[in-house]
DNA sequence: CGTTATATTGAATGGATTCAAGGCCAGTGG
DNA sequence: CCACTGGCCTTGAATCCATTCAATATAACG
């Protein structure tokens, strides 16, 4: 039942009132996906869109050596099917067991068509991962290791608690690897970026995919972005 | 005149029809700066989007240290302002001589509502933008520095070539600075990489702003990325 | 509890960066 | 017309640091 949906508020879902909510319950369908499962593939006719209800995923592109490049993480609320035209731009898995809305395409455009705050939505939110992608370049280009895991463990506590997740001691759910993938390091690099942070006391590592920020503002100040609360 | 508009077709104009290019021309002015100059900057309020009608501007955010990242640089036709809300989140600047039409971001907002066919271009247009954010954080992620400049000449080329511009012997208008800082390396490794292209007989520099592709396919088996024509 | 996957740490290698020098071209002034 | 200057690009040599390769440790899971 969308009307007592948990991530409504975060979701496209939130344009329609309460009177038009029935419309997209109409058109849906609930979907669960195990770890690892691939939900649509890169290169794959976009039939589907989907909103994230719980649990997470990634968007990633591959090379053909196997080279991976993971674009983005969704969060309960996340919407996927942003970037995509006819077909699939990026892979979709689950990095945990999630469970999200299904729609389909027509259906979706239908609704869209004669629903101008579900449309206004959709490219607002379009726009937030351009701006969400192009803070991504800037860390990808120009950032060191260290800087490059300090920005992403502050930028994910930022949107977890948007979600409605605990912001500050924040789960990993993505394996280290993801965060390679993600940050354009090798995972011992990665780990290495852990180590050092935990060693200036900015965090520290209870369990590998158990992070606490003990120094936000230190935190911050290695990132180098410009990341507020 | 848009009417004569040589980019008209490239642009989000092109979803006007005939009849309603005088509302646009109504609120439009037209703007031309010079090279290195800034249009408009990182953080400060959008009041007004563009159109580029001639020339190449560059968007680039900048860390407080100095380092800068170039998003993208955009071609007549292109769109300025698709990604940002209430301000800016790149900086914009010429990189040769370019001429705009300016909008008023308000005016342009009243004028969407009254157009769904423009509406629904600037929804394409971030989309298509969207894509080719993501396709730029498997090059700056993934790619090595052979792999990243060999990419961009392909991108570059087909991108020239898509708004009427030659695309075999390119015209590489910015700077190795420039292309550093887009592609996340050092000018130094640029100019390297460049070099490793010519002694492979990937490429010829006549000139070093003058690039003449001379094998396609070498070049693109290089660069890793899928590129077609 | 044992087994496997995942993460961390260590040592070496390699390649991009850094630092420095040289070349090239356009513009300027003698 | 030619020397001089400054900006930009290229090349060279040394350094540094992420990667690679390898081993160990820790967690996850049956």
């Amino acid at each position: 039942m969308c009307a007592h949906c948990t991530v409504r508020q975060l979701s496209v879902c939130a344009a329609l009132p309460d009177e038009d909510i029935g419309r997209l319950e109409a058109i849906m369908r609930t979907r669960s996906i195990e770890p690892g499962e691939r939900l649509v593939e890169e290169g794959a006719p976009r039939r589907h869109v989907f909103t994230l209800t719980s649990g997470m995923l990634r968007l990633s592109s591959d090379l053909p050596d196997g080279r991976r490049q993971i674009g983005d993480f969704l969060l309960p609320g996340d919407y996927l099917g942003l970037a995509d035209e006819t077909i699939y731009a990026q892979t979709a898995e689950a990095v945990t067991a999630s469970t999200l809305c299904s729609f389909a395409v027509k259906d979706m455009e239908a609704l869209m068509a004669s629903s101008p705050p579900l449309r206004d939505r959709l490219y607002s939110l379009t726009r937030r991962a351009l701006q969400e992608a192009r803070e991504s370049q800037m860390m990808l280009g120009r950032l060191a290791p260290v800087e490059k895991v300090a920005s992403f463990l502050l930028l994910l506590s930022r949107r977890l608690q948007r979600h409605g997740q605990p912001g500050n001691p924040l789960s990993l759910s993505m394996s280290r690897t993801d965060i390679a993938d993600h940050l354009g390091l090798t995972i011992e690099t990665v780990s290495r970026s852990f180590t050092k942070l935990k060693m200036q006391g900015l965090i520290v590592l209870p369990e590998p995919h158990l992070v606490e920020i003990r120094d936000r503002a230190a935190l911050i100040a290695v990132a180098g972005l410009s990341i507020e609360a």
